[in-house]
DNA sequence: GCGAATGCTGCAAACGAGTGCGGTATGATC
DNA sequence: GATCATACCGCACTCGTTTGCAGCATTCGC
């Protein structure tokens, strides 16, 4: 590591005091300063190729253009894709996107604290659970906080997440449409948002198309993972209920599904028809290729990003109007897992 | 942001110096104070909930306790598995990994550059070109270097790769072993070191096995994408050359060709086998599904970043024996994608 | 009981950048 | 040529932590 080039360097070369050299280098104070001079500090800046050191400039300031991003998992794809977005938007105002990971929330380890005691100036949670508190830390020390693709009941902050309801509602109209009347749900975490809200919406539409849900039809999961789609799956055959069709919670968990139907010899969509939600990488080329609910995660993730920074400058310049909740519609993309039901 | 509890309070809370605080606080110094005064430091740490401000800190020890990574694109699956067994293994360190995502390396916008603008306390690097120079900013400052994934001619820094000779020989035996012996190679961007050496296994274990290699079987690439896959495929069909067998230098690329083999009409296995590399997320669940080499992208990461733990206590206690470069067995993934050669 | 050695603790100077405030030079005005 | 206003620049302190060095007290040896 040798040793970088400082302020007082650059107040040297250009013969000057050093506090001079720090007007000059910020544009926001750059007016202060005589232009001729501005522009000999910002030559010999240049010369020495000087970059200020983002440590010692967050320690005075008290800021450090880093926005920390928490997320559940970066194996399952769609949170990268949330990454890509929030970080293209925050780039281009010079901020840093530092991701955690890790799926819990609240508890002192958690990747939101520990993102904070990173002193980041920002927080894009994106593993809340639906009772998670206030990302803070031991000493109540917080920052702006923007939720993405999950929301919460207990936390008051902006957040930029999918209409889960209206996306439910094109898979089961979907499937009505093709004929089906008995639809099994393997529904997600009931902690995570996400998860109450597509089961609430299930069986909102089902009734509003005039179908019934039984409880048997409905299988809850502890996670969105293959392997809980696997079990929840199993869970479903073995009761003996009888349904054509799977409206799968997400994209993993209908996979799960199609791994537990072609042991038991039940084809998809010719038996049995399955639907995810997410359309997460690939999911376009799996066997058969999944039809499910499109969601806009890198718009999501960019519009987070977004929302963001107006939070951060509504924090310096007084309370601007502040943003609220948005959620992206999603879109159906039909494909090769749904079918009208097997005549019976 | 609530004001954070500082060493000084912890000190007048403990009634001690807060130098001696700092060096209670610090297991290296702890010896050096009393016993007993140190417990009620410790204490007062504990019950104030104080957290050491990392600027702070960082400032004074010139340590940031962060690892930069840089990658080319997240979203290519294999870079979130690197990154995840890099993270677990600096994790327990006290490490942070920080990433940074752009292709290009050398030019001081690149990751790296950035990253260590950032002061991070090393680099591991994933997205080198061949000749990429050692990533330093424009003050010659620099860190500690981890190749990973890729490898250069021109940096001397450990590195932990696949052996990417030893795979391509295990496609290249069971392509000839189910009969195959006109066999085409999608090879990688040859400014990439893996894109080098698969060509050059490619051509050696064809070579071993006694069939040739014409020149208008192998087509290069700019990317290891699927559209550059694609390209490549329908310049291999159009130039009307004979082959019963496509060995694709990465899974993505060989998806191209299957989009390109439907889309003409010709069934893979059947007409065609294609092979991958790298056996990334879900390619077993494409269809067909992918016969391909698979790459051990976790094992990796966590042993990349257990070599940068050894750079850096290298770094502190003068020279120890320096980590020299791994390459990790890769193991063959036989699925769906290759069978025997049509009878013509 | 006196001197020395040891063991802790406090002082103060850093690390690099930002910023309120006071001071100086420059210019204008009469 | 004296006075004042303005524009510009520099001094010195600050952010929170680490750490070399000095100093104090205690204890031990004789």
């Amino acid at each position: 590591m040798l040793s970088s080039v400082t302020l007082r360097e650059v107040a040297d070369e250009a013969g000057v005091h050093y506090s001079t050299a720090s007007r000059a280098l910020n544009p926001a104070t750059r007016s202060i300063v005589n232009a001729k001079t501005a522009k000999r500090v910002l030559a010999a800046a240049e010369r020495l190729g000087y970059r200020p050191h983002p440590l010692a400039r967050g320690l005075r300031t008290n800021r450090t253009l880093t926005i920390g991003m928490a997320v559940p998992d970066l194996l399952n794809p769609v949170f990268p894709q949330l990454y890509a977005g929030a970080e293209a938007s925050l780039r281009d105002q010079g901020y840093w996107l530092l991701v955690g990971a890790g799926d819990d929330c609240g508890t002192p380890k958690s990747a939101s604290s520990i993102l904070i005691d990173q002193h980041v100036d920002g927080l894009i949670v994106a593993n809340a659970h639906i009772h998670s508190t206030l990302p803070q830390n031991l000493t109540n020390q917080t920052a702006p906080t923007v939720l993405v693709n999950r929301t919460t009941d207990t936390i008051d902050a902006p957040s930029v997440a999918c209409d889960d309801h209206a996306g439910i509602g094109l898979v089961v109209r979907h499937l009505v449409e093709l004929g089906h009347t008995d639809i099994a749900h393997i529904a997600g975490p009931q902690f995570i948002s996400n998860g109450v809200i597509r089961r609430q919406a299930f069986v909102a539409w089902m009734h509003s198309s005039g179908l019934d849900t039984p409880p048997e039809l409905i299988v809850e999961t502890d996670g969105f993972h293959i392997d809980e789609g696997r079990r929840a799956c199993e869970r479903l055959l073995d009761s003996g209920a009888r349904f054509t069709a799977i409206v799968g919670a997400n994209d993993l968990m209908a996979l799960g599904c199609y791994d537990v139907l072609a042991e038991r010899g039940i084809r998809v969509p010719d038996d049995v028809s399955v639907t995810g939600f997410d359309d997460m990488a690939y999911i376009d080329r799996v066997h058969p290729a999944m039809t499910t609910v499109s969601v806009p995660f890198y718009e999501m993730g960019a519009l987070a990003g977004e929302v963001m920074l107006t939070l951060l400058t509504a924090e310096d310049s007084g309370s601007g109007t502040l943003p609220t909740s948005t959620r992206l519609r999603p879109h159906l993309e039909v494909r090769n897992s749904t079918a009208p039901p097997a005549a019976s």
